[in-house]
DNA sequence: GCCAACGTTGGC
DNA sequence: GCCAACGTTGGC
């Protein structure tokens, strides 16, 4: 079992939209790392940190567990979505999405508190520059923001 | 709105 | 296969 961390806009799709749908296709990836990562290890157990991107209050929102593993990405495939991809053929598909299901809503871990931990120095969502939306969470890493979540 | 970082594209 | 140009991301 691993564990990941997903960004995604608020102001397009936020934890609370997900609380209300309870799952979701995680579609819309355009980024073969973050392809590779839902189609060869991502499989339904695996739980991952919500995190709010672009933002007021970029940082952790909650807690998801894959539901489904890699499956086709069907926006690829739809002339009226802005996912279409004209190089993605039925057969050949080039684009694949998991499901997420919600676990929980957590408080607001921001990207200040996440940096005073030396366990999370190595975080990817903390390194300059980062801008993959699917990354993967140590075990260790895992474990000390659930920590940070206990506390009030 | 700025700007650094990174991925992708395309000419050669 | 190199690499400059460009577009996008995302924190600030």
């Amino acid at each position: 079992m691993k564990y990941w961390l997903l960004k995604s806009e608020p102001s397009r799709y936020g934890i609370d939209d997900l609380a209300r749908d309870r799952v979701t296709a995680w579609s819309g990836v355009r980024n073969y790392q973050a392809r590779n990562f839902m189609r060869d290890e991502m499989r339904p157990g695996d739980r991952g940190f919500f995190y709010h991107s672009s933002c007021e209050e970029p940082g952790i929102a909650g807690i998801v567990e894959v539901s489904r593993g890699a499956y086709p990405d069907p926006t690829q495939f739809d002339r009226k979505s802005g996912y279409c991809d004209p190089g993605a053929a039925r057969g050949e598909p080039r684009w694949f999405n998991v499901d997420v299901k919600f676990v929980k809503k957590t408080r607001l871990i921001g990207l200040a508190e996440l940096r005073g931990h030396k366990a999370l120095k190595n975080l990817r969502v903390l390194q300059r520059g980062n801008r993959l939306s699917i990354t993967p969470v140590t075990q260790a890493e895992w474990e000390c923001i659930i920590g940070l979540l206990g506390k009030a």
